[in-house]
DNA sequence: CTGTTAGCGCTTTCAC
DNA sequence: GTGAAAGCGCTAACAG
């Protein structure tokens, strides 16, 4: 048993297929109202669903946005991608969600998949990643963008622009004043306390995490301070327990080799900067695991200011970033569902905050 | 311009449309090698990428897998979506999303749109609900699945099967035990404390915290205690945060008045049965907001074991429950993709644990 | 092993 | 306003 066609609508109603479809799905010329009625009725009473993959192909439009994110159970990606589904629903579209772990190998498959679902636009998010060994792929994966572009694709990215994209044409990028922001808390940490920072990152050439870390930096030298060492590990929780390991043992030894441990004296003690919230709860939880305490041992700070993360203790400093907005501009910028003749923007931009909270306190108790 | 199609590339390798198709994409007949090269350098010079939407027309498949929760940005969901996705990838299908906010109408309409689609199969999160608002919807759904199955579609559902399916064709159940954790939940913390148990819910006639509700007072009877209280609210972490504040007033109260605050006296402490982990978590926040310390003043457990919220403080007592591989095993048991003969079985079944964490310790301390 | 011939289900000029 | 016909890009018999 197979679903039936619009012939068959058409045949019950006793009209032409042409003219099912006029009343069925929307069309310039609308039917006689009488014989509209008769044809939605055997619609309805055979249970009518249209075959999108043949509208798609007769009409060279699928009504599908691709979703390119690394990793859909991670709280930064899932929070955008929330935003694309809400615009993509407002445009009647669907959304195809393809993970990739970051690689760009992986990305530019997704990219492919997507062009042969004809999908309308491409939404790609998490960082692009310009190490070393990434570089064939990050060129594969502009080559493949492009040339989705060129056969008439939108796409938009989040962060940053297309490593290596020949072309500006069809690209929409959401940019996230991540080297500003990151630049702010360091000022706003730097103010409040006169111990050492460190920074807790991703691997080098992660665009992200990098841009973070240039900031902070950039924002510490402005406030008179020293360049932060930067710690490299995973741009995730992992990663930020593993670089929280090492520093817990940086940090005791501090206290018992220094001018002893004045548990109590504000001002001397280690400041955190992880380039993510998530790394930033891994490193607060090997931390707790050495014994240390937050904000008594050390202060810590993250980026992104995780929903979900928000009712950790001690409250995480943080920047907090839209990111569900992020998530429809990026979809909506990459929409060709305009007026005609409003073009299509090449960017648009979103703004985040410093957030201070309880994690980066240097007064005995709140 | 457009991309270029199956019969460019046949014409410049010189061969026809259908001896092509035979190479590029799989076939129980292989063209002569040297053929077949000849057309996959044609194939690849003109940058040629199947059009799915074609091919889907033609062979009555799609390749898509669709998958309805109720908000991707929720962690419960998005782990399971992980899972999904992970699974679709193994079979190279890709994964459409369709977000409902646990409302029978929108999953109506999610459905129709996948079966317009085409997809291969559907896999459907999150409980339904049997509120009398929603029958109707309920109803409209069934049939609606139903007539997918019919159709040849096949659906994996986790949790519970579909109210109302009018069959069992087609179906594929992930069963999850809540009602018999519960139970167990309840019957290991009645054994540790001597308190009042509540229990903080999500509406009634949500499956998925009903059976949950009925599982942890089985427990409480068994173990020889009485019925908790129940409190209906939301069934997310802003639910969580209302009943948490409805009862940090009683808390209070129960605390000047009774037998006067006997801070280290354990046993006597409320213990609070959240529905779930980020209803836990939402109590929580509201009980601090009120001054009040788990689990100094008050117990409290979960449900889920969500990834994220691990590395809270207090650790939450609660379920833990293979999210991942639930995810997995709705889309492997929905798949078509089995060998001739092996049926396609009609329930999975996972287990998960009851964990113990610091949020039920009555000791003073660890 | 390869090419020819029909569609898959729908949209869309183009006549009427 | 309505119908007829052609075609979107591909696959699947069926012949050769």
């Amino acid at each position: 048993m197979t679903a039936s066609t619009l012939s068959e609508v058409a045949k019950l109603a006793g009209v032409s297929p042409a003219t099912a479809s006029r009343v069925l799905n929307g069309s310039a010329r609308t039917p006689a109202p009488e014989i509209a009625e008769r044809v939605r009725q055997a619609a309805d009473t055979l249970g009518y669903i249209a075959n999108a993959q043949a509208q798609g192909l007769a009409k060279a439009r699928s009504g599908l946005i691709g979703l390119i994110v690394h990793d859909i159970a991670d709280p930064y990606f899932s929070a955008i991608a929330r935003g694309v589904q809400a615009a993509a629903r407002e445009q009647h579209k669907m959304v195809l969600l393809a993970t990739t772990e970051g690689t760009p190998t992986d990305e530019r498959a997704a990219v492919a998949a997507f062009a042969a679902r004809r999908a309308d636009s491409i939404v790609i998010a998490g960082s692009r990643s310009t190490q070393p060994g990434d570089k064939g792929g990050n060129a594969e994966l502009a080559a493949e963008l492009d040339r989705y572009c060129r056969n008439g694709g939108k796409v938009g990215v989040v962060g940053h622009g297309i490593i290596g994209a020949s072309q500006t044409d069809g690209y929409h990028v959401v940019s996230v004043p991540n080297e500003e922001l990151a630049a702010e808390l360091a000022a706003k940490l730097a103010a409040g306390n006169h111990g050492d920072f460190v920074i807790i990152s991703g691997p080098e050439g992660r665009l992200t995490s990098d841009d973070r870390i240039r900031g902070f930096q950039r924002g510490l030298t402005d406030a008179g301070r020293q360049q932060a060492e930067v710690i490299r590990s995973g741009f995730d929780r992992e990663g930020g327990y593993e670089a929280g390991l090492q520093l817990a043992t940086r940090i005791k030894a501090g206290q018992t080799a220094g001018a002893g441990r004045s548990a109590g004296a504000p001002g001397a003690r280690l400041c955190i900067f992880a380039a993510n919230d998530v790394m930033a709860i891994g490193a607060v939880a090997a931390l707790r695991s050495q014994g240390l305490r937050i904000p008594r041992d050390a202060l810590i700070a993250g980026f992104d200011d995780i929903e979900t993360l928000r009712d950790f203790r001690p409250a995480l400093t943080t920047v907090s970033l839209p990111l569900e907005e992020i998530g429809r501009l990026a979809t909506l910028g990459s929409s060709n569902e305009r007026e005609a003749g409003e073009e299509l923007s090449t960017h648009s931009a979103v703004t985040g905050a410093v957030v201070l909270r309880r994690s980066t306190e240097t007064s005995p108790s709140a």
